[in-house]
DNA sequence: CAATGTTACGATACACGTAATCATA
DNA sequence: TATGATTACGTGTATCGTAACATTG
């Protein structure tokens, strides 16, 4: 599991494609494809339910994104805090 | 930024030692000396203060070190979340 | 000078993209 | 049958470990 792959999902959810999830992501189809295969295999199970029309997300997949959301959200945090500490609002 | 690099500083601030906390890490001392030195170039400072017999904390390391801990902890929940959609209590 | 962190460098593995295939509305 | 996801596969890069080096208490 890595931050990127998480990234993936976010964009997914968002949009209800993978297409348009790899342009979201500066990805092609097929790499973000595998890393959502290779992250649904170490969660366990499928995030999305895909038919060729249309994406959505499964029960888990709902489950999930709050989840999801939040580690992303707390790397946000991180890397504002950072920045933060060297550019001190005066 | 990966989680991996995250993980690292934890074990170096626990044990306020490169070489105990690439054991830890299952990775070896230089492995974990660059992907620090990888993860403090993103983040734009030092998060440890080195000498051949201590290391410490920054301030900015300290600083970061919450931050790190909560994204950490976030993705253990959604790990555990994960499981636990599997293997619901009864 | 002994213990510990860093740099250099080569090998391996992994991530990514292209091309081809599969599936369904 | 056209759109969009998946699979296959080769390549380039990034990660990792070994070995050599630097640093300092």
């Amino acid at each position: 599991m890595n931050l990127k792959q998480l990234q993936f999902v976010i964009h997914v959810a968002e949009t209800c494609s993978f297409s348009r999830a790899a342009e979201l992501s500066f990805a092609t189809q097929p790499t973000l494809s595998n890393s959502i295969s290779q992250l649904e295999d170490e969660l366990g199970g499928r995030l999305f339910k895909r038919t060729t029309r249309s994406v959505e997300l499964t029960p888990f997949g709902e489950a999930m994104l709050p989840r999801i959301k939040e580690t992303l959200h707390s790397r946000d945090e991180l890397l504002q805090a950072a920045h933060a500490f060297h550019n001190p609002v005066h």
